[in-house]
DNA sequence: ACAAAGAATGAATAATGATTCACTAATTCA
DNA sequence: TGAATTAGTGAATCATTATTCATTCTTTGT
């Protein structure tokens, strides 16, 4: 008998794959899922287009993961956020802030993990990605209202519409066609657009205006 | 010197496109624009695929109309719902449960204007159609704020939240995953969702419990 | 009735990219 | 070293549909 899978052969696949996931997901920092086409990141990654299905099953299947691991990030930072000490009130409005800073940031791959059109399985992920937000708050808003900082109320229903707020009035200035003309002009400062949002889901919230 | 256009022919041929535009209509209404393929289309209109591109440029195009009429109808059902007699909060309030009840009602159709995957001239009218919902929301937060019943905020930006959050709240019933197992449990009632989802927004805007 | 013009047809084509697979190169271990 | 086995290659293929266009059918006005 001869050769079999040695630890050296599996990490060197090991590291084939994710070099293959990171261009993938360089091509759609650049210019969102629809840029990112098998034979470009095949090039980038430096390997055959054949390769990649040695790797992943098909196109989709490696969309779905870079998705699920840019998204898995921005969801913990923002649970880094609400796991600092304070009110509850006070962690979601950091968390808040922190979703809306980091996609302003970074708005090409934050319009393609909020709002570019995807396949169905990228989309699963998309769905389970803003799960994964409201779950978040939804723990929060559970401790608030035990905290009495937040008046009783459906914690579920309350953090989809949390993430609904944010995520609507980030695809406005987040869209490729607003992004570049606010790329140019280098005054446009988002903070008043933060701050707005986060007042109305607190206030959603607590009913209590500030 | 011969044929002229007469009016029979004009006439003839609008209807031709008006039917081409239901027919589409229709088969998004049963499963999405995915589903609306141009030979389908053609069928069901009684025409060859041919004659779809003498009346529209483009697959495109026939979407996007189709998107915009479907909307327009949408918006014109909020509209009429603003423009009724009370304070600006009880409109809106009645405003916000019309979309939710009209989206639980036809929830394709729904799923396909707010979510589905679409291409870029369509997903234009989409952010159009949203745009629409925002500018009549913002008017009757305006007239609010003037009725002393709303309390001065950017009225804009309040109203991208209240159709992210509606949204948001939205596409979790309305995704076909879940269509189609709430069509079998008949008992889901869905108005508890429509009024957490409106208390949010209204305490969103208001800042008061009620 | 007939010529001129437009409308309709739908099989054939085009375009796009994902995916395959026959083949070559590397790796392993006796 | 070499037989066995797996990894890598990338040009060719496939799949999917939108779109075209040479042809046929209708309408119109003299």
């Amino acid at each position: 008998m001869a050769y079999r899978e040695t630890e050296k052969m599996r990490q060197r696949k090991a590291a084939a794959r994710q070099r293959i996931a990171e261009c993938t997901y360089q091509c759609v920092a650049e210019g969102g899922f629809r840029n990112a086409k098998i034979t470009r990141v095949a090039q980038l990654a430096g390997v055959a287009t054949g390769t990649i299905y040695r790797h992943y099953e098909s196109k989709e299947d490696l969309f779905a993961e870079v998705f699920r691991k840019a998204t898995q990030r921005e969801v913990d930072k923002v649970a880094e956020v609400l796991a600092t000490p304070g009110t509850a009130t006070a962690r979601l409005e950091k968390a808040l802030r922190q979703f809306a800073e980091r996609a302003l940031k970074a708005p090409v791959m934050a319009w393609s993990l909020i709002a570019e059109p995807v396949d169905p399985k990228v989309e699963e992920e998309r769905l389970a990605y803003r799960k994964a937000y409201a779950d978040l708050f939804e723990q929060a808003i559970r401790e608030g209202i035990e905290e009495g900082c937040i008046p009783d109320q459906d914690a579920r229903q309350s953090s989809t519409c949390l993430v609904g707020a944010i995520a609507e009035s980030l695809v406005g200035p987040l869209s490729p066609t607003q992004t570049s003309q606010a790329a140019a002009d280098e005054t446009d400062n988002k903070d008043p657009l933060a701050n707005t949002i986060i007042r109305f889901c607190i206030q959603g919230l607590t009913g209590t205006r500030r």
